[in-house]
DNA sequence: CCGAATCCGCTGAGATACTG
DNA sequence: CAGTATCTCAGCGGATTCGG
């Protein structure tokens, strides 16, 4: 096959793809999520709630998000400084997409378990 | 803040990062969604409407998808083989939420468009 | 026709140290 | 506190070749 040349310039599929490429990076969805829960967040306390991110991937995704519009960024200039992201209009209109896969991914850990009971129970 | 050995393991925002995890990939967002819009897909037919995917990646992707019981691989053992991939149970339940985030990336598409035209204008 | 297998460059994630 | 700066290294992704 190689590659095709053409872009997907003006696929149907183009828009989806520009929307992932927008949440779809690794912290991005719980970010938002993250947001939705708390409102206001600042950048140590996301730092924890992630848990398992550097602070150099926070900053670049945090940096992301708020150049695509997603996230509001607040800097208070006072010493220690203190910044708080937010989310955006356009990053609240995320929201209900991102609970319903939520959802989706609850219901679908919830049948791996009961599979994994199965399993481990027949041997 | 180096890295919190502690796993996101029982929080809230992990079931939003294993669903991400699933459908987060280069191609499985056009891949569900072409899925769900021809229903029936052969391989070579699918590098065709990505347009911008290697058969090394397609096939990498359509396993993982397979997976995790997103899509049905069904093969037909005949000369010249063919490969058939439809979506799974599972994998319909999220066209929904790519439907809706199609959506807003076709509105956010056309809101960027408008301020360039905007900014082009002021020069 | 539908892949599997191999080689490989390059990016981007992670660790660590430092700054206003 | 909220980030930069620098380095390293695995693995992603691409090109190509081979197989059923």
């Amino acid at each position: 096959m190689a590659k095709m040349t053409r872009k997907c310039s003006d696929s149907p599929t183009c828009s989806v793809d520009y929307a992932f490429r927008r949440i779809g990076g690794k912290y991005k969805g719980r970010i938002l999520w993250s947001l939705n829960e708390h409102k206001i967040i600042r950048f140590g306390e996301l730092g924890r709630i992630l848990a398992d991110v550097t602070t150099k991937m926070l900053t670049q995704t945090l940096r992301e998000l708020e150049k695509d519009d997603l996230i509001i960024r607040k800097v208070y200039h006072q010493v220690p400084p203190m910044v708080e992201y937010s989310l955006s209009e356009t990053g609240f209109e995320l929201i209900p997409f991102i609970t319903y896969l939520k959802e989706w991914g609850d219901k679908k850990i919830e049948k791996e378990k009961n599979k994994n009971t199965e399993t481990s129970l027949l041997a």
